[in-house]
DNA sequence: TGGCTGAGTAAAGCTGCTTGACTCGTGTGT
DNA sequence: ACACACGAGTCAAGCAGCTTTACTCAGCCA
């Protein structure tokens, strides 16, 4: 045909960061709009994973995959921005334990609004089944290259 | 279930982002392996554009969708590694023609060849009309989201 | 002639990370 | 009891890859 698709010749590998680039943006916009413009899709990270008890640096770093001192300089922007403090950590040591303020658990929930939002609005517009089958074949996919436990979601290149 | 897939209840942004993460790792790790470590996924984007009949600084920049200054550091950089030549344009003015060396043109080649190559290893274990189906679920997620003239791949976050 | 436009360049600054070197509590072996 | 290794945390410097700001230079048109 006259009038091809060039997506449809696209390498997959562009595809997939095409796919993310696009979503991630309208996720950021949306949360920004919500009055969260000073907070990366790191800082989101990092509320997901001190969520329920919080965590030390250290295990903090680890799943973010940074070095300790990265998640450090992490730590004290959020904390002098009111959206974690540093407790003294119950199993004492030099260990502290670092854990969210009620600033940060109300971006968590906005977050997590925005994002079902635009899955939903996704499923509208591509087919609740499509979208279903992109999710399960991606995940498939993430499973087939990383096994049961997928390394650190980090900046691409 | 007990045994419930964690990933099954993912966000779908992790999802992509993960899919992309591990998708293009694994590309980047092929191509190094392929005598090409010195090279970052934003040069071979930078061949992408200047396959052909090349393009000058600002074109160029505005593909990337980084300043010119930004573009004429990595032109800079390709040309002492000897990936591109600095021409003068035939529409003359200030403007000078970026275009490939030969051993550009060869990176080129091994790189299409290695996404060739996970594109059917995926389609192998993931089965292709899946594949298939996830590669036509994206792009019109693309499209609908770009329309047809989706921006600059970037590094996300 | 003189000014506008657009390409290219030069220099400095910034952000988000890394590497290297340390300080300080704590448990452990002898 | 004492030394000491270990692991968490911190300080400082460095670096990559961009941006912002400010300029130079060639053509073009009134």
């Amino acid at each position: 045909m006259s009038d091809h698709d060039p997506l449809a010749d696209a390498e997959l590998t562009f595809l997939l960061g095409m796919g993310f680039q696009l979503v991630l943006g309208e996720f950021v916009t949306r949360v920004a709009a919500a009055g969260y413009a000073d907070l990366r899709p790191v800082h989101g990270m990092v509320f997901q994973v001190l969520k329920g008890c919080g965590a030390t640096g250290s295990e903090l770093a680890e799943r973010l995959g940074v070095t300790k001192q990265a998640a450090g300089q992490i730590v004290d922007d959020l904390e002098r921005r009111g959206y974690v403090r540093r407790e003294p950590h119950p199993d004492g040591g030099r260990r502290r334990l670092v854990v969210l303020t009620d600033a940060a658990v109300r971006h968590l929930a906005v977050a997590g609004e925005v994002l079902h939002e635009l899955e939903d609005e996704l499923a509208d517009r591509l087919g609740a089944a499509d979208l279903a089958h992109l999710r399960e074949t991606l995940a498939r996919l993430i499973r087939d290259r990383a096994g049961d436990h997928p390394p650190p979601l980090r900046p691409v290149w």
